[in-house]
RNA sequence: CGGGAUGUGGCGCAGUUUGGUAGCGCACUUGACUGGGGGUCAAGGGGCCGGAGGUUCAAAUCCUCUCAUCCCGACCA
């Protein structure tokens, strides 16, 4: 491609309303344009990239065994009606008429349809397994878009869908998906984790994410330093060994705590460490319960892990007068000393004795206060957020790390909630009929590739690895009035195509500074410089984008160096 | 959906307090010079100031309504 005749509109200066470094660059390199909130046109230069993700998914999925389809973006209501996803999944299904009034909607997921697809045309158990996928625009009318093509609402996504007759086989497949997208993001040049998750809405306990590693994720994941347990901090379990038994060696005292609200005020108050103290946290939940929560003064509250452990759809932080009317006091000095609500602890505080707590009075709290002499906890659970340093739940000695993440993967295991729902049913051996087991696998295409970019970028551009890069090859002719100059780069340029190298020459008559930030700016992995002054040794300059080494090489030995440095790139085993 | 902010040539911004002929930088067009890190000079083109209504002799500026976009919280690839 000839950057002359190409539309490659780079911005020197950020767009205001671009927060995040992926989408500013994205923006910046004329890879994207946004059309409305979270909905955003790619341009050529994006278009490579997004093609580049998706042909590696294509052939992980592939060798995976799974077969490639195409669903419609438009579903009737009839399906999603037959799920009860219809009423279910709220504003966040776009919905529209067609002409004649019928219903339907914008399809931000597939289960549906493809359940459809499958009732319809398999009947035996013969025919299974089966797991199909496409990669396809969805949308999902999110309340919040965001962050350019992190969080859209119109995005492309690739999901599929297995079908199994028992549940061995479906944890096949799993594990199937799961090492294909190992494959798909290790492929990607990515350092990424693969975590347990919090399987959320969709039900059942077997649930992975795929998450790449960036300060500016906005999931928090832990990982352990010695083996190989990996889980989103919603999801991570925590041990709590032989806890100390506690022993009591002070009085429930009252303390005068003068406006000392926070768990940050009262601890420099009385000045002891945050850790002795207990705080104690007021809940709603779904069921329209107002319970209490304690967790150790520097521990946070693990919204999910309570949600489940009660069983109820949602948990909420109880409004100022919930909190008034079940502790008598306002929201800052809850405390379980006579609180007649149920409590339920983390079961850290099991092993804590002398602490200190709210006093459910304005300025007031309790020091020297100990389990079961002063307060009963009706459960003991384990309900606080994982942080770094906290024992591994799976190995003996290790401990956690923490990183930010970017979700760019997700896979279930579905059972047969749809395939019941939707009466997708085969005959097994006996002749019995039996429904489906599913498991859905998805990855956000567009989402990974601007992952890649918060992952791989530095103050002047971005780094595309090799296997996402729109192009392999920069070739930057100087001075395009210079005949010598113009006929060596135009040659090199050919050669590339010749060995099937995508190349890009820069033959815009253009200052060299203009030519030299636009390349930083888009992060093509190799760079060619084509300059009178290299040239008169029949020389041409060799740059890596990622670490600036450079080399002058032979113009006549420049291709096929060219050629060996982008198939070491490409270069790929699957496995671990 | 609650809270906060912003809408002025393609992009980044000033002008709004205190109404009075719409401005700057970049980009763009033409010409010349220049040619290894966003170069110089000269001459140009482009915006009824998000939209509607109101106040006024006069509105980018004041008032009312509205739309859009961005950021912070609960959801998700």
């Amino acid at each position: 491609m000839r950057y002359s005749q190409y539309l490659l509109p780079t911005l020197k200066e950020t767009p205001a309303d671009a927060e995040v470094v992926s989408h500013q660059l994205m923006m910046r390199a004329g890879m994207i344009r946004k059309v409305a909130a979270g909905i955003y046109s790619y341009l050529p230069y994006g278009l490579r990239a997004l093609r580049k993700m998706e042909q590696i998914i294509r052939e992980e999925m592939d060798r995976a065994g799974a077969i490639e389809c195409l669903m419609p973006m438009a579903n009737p209501a009839e399906l999603w009606q037959e799920s009860g996803r219809w009423e279910k999944y709220g504003k966040e299904l776009l919905r529209f008429k067609d002409r004649k009034s019928a219903d339907f909607c914008m399809g931000p997921t597939h289960e549906e349809v493809i359940t459809d697809i499958i009732r319809n045309t398999v009947n035996s158990y013969k025919q299974l397994p089966l797991n199909l996928y496409q990669i396809q625009t969805k949308f999902r009318d999110e309340i919040r878009p965001r962050f350019g093509l992190m969080r859209g609402r119109e995005f492309v996504m690739k999901d599929a869908y297995s079908f199994d007759l028992e549940d061995a086989g479906a944890d096949d497949s799993y594990r199937k998906m799961y090492q294909a997208y190992r494959n798909i993001f290790n492929r990607c040049g990515l350092k990424f984790r693969s975590v347990e998750a919090d399987s959320g809405a969709i039900g059942g306990n077997f649930s992975h994410e795929f998450m790449v590693l960036a300060e500016s994720g906005e999931d928090g994941i832990v990982s352990c330093d010695s083996c190989e347990y990996a889980a989103n901090v919603e999801k991570a379990e925590l041990i709590y060994g032989d806890l100390a038994t506690p022993v009591a060696t002070q009085d429930l005292t009252k303390v005068d705590t003068p406006a000392q609200k926070t768990i940050e005020d009262v601890a420099k108050f009385l000045k002891v460490e945050a850790s002795q103290l207990v705080k104690t946290l007021i809940v709603q939940t779904s069921d329209d319960e107002v319970l209490a929560v304690l967790l150790r003064g520097d521990r946070e509250l693990n919204m999910i892990k309570l949600t489940n452990l009660l069983d109820v759809d949602w948990v909420l932080l109880a409004e100022d007068d919930v909190v008034k009317e079940a502790t008598g006091a306002p929201t800052g000095f809850a405390g379980p000393v006579g609180l007649k609500i149920k409590v339920i602890a983390d079961a850290e505080i099991k092993g804590m004795a002398d602490f200190v707590v709210g006093g459910n009075a304005v300025d007031v709290h309790y020091s020297g206060v100990n389990l079961e002499r002063d307060f009963t906890v009706s459960q003991f659970a384990d309900i606080r957020q994982a942080v770094a340093g906290d024992p591994c739940p799976r190995c003996d000695g290790g401990k956690f790390e923490s990183w930010r993440g970017i979700e760019v993967g997700h896979i279930f295991k579905l059972g047969t909630k749809y395939s019941e729902a939707m009466n997708a049913t085969v005959l097994d051996a006996e002749g019995k009929s039996r429904p489906l087991v599913m498991g859905c696998y998805g990855i956000g295409a567009g989402r990974t590739v601007a992952a890649a970019i918060e992952q791989n970028h530095d103050e002047y551009g971005m780094i595309l690895p090799m296997p996402l890069a729109p192009f392999q090859v920069l070739v930057t002719m100087l001075n395009p009035k210079d005949d010598q100059v113009r006929d060596a780069a135009e040659k090199l340029y050919q050669q590339l195509l010749d060995l099937g190298i995508e190349a890009l020459l820069d033959d815009r008559d253009e200052r060299p500074g203009i030519k030299f930030k636009d390349a930083d700016l888009i992060g093509i992995p190799l760079r060619v410089t084509v300059g009178a002054r290299n040239l008169k040794e029949g020389n041409v300059e060799l740059k890596a984008r990622a670490d600036g080494e450079t080399v002058m090489v032979g113009l006549d030995d420049v291709a096929a160096q060219l050629q060996q440095r982008v198939a070491d790139a490409l270069a790929f085993e699957p496995g671990n």
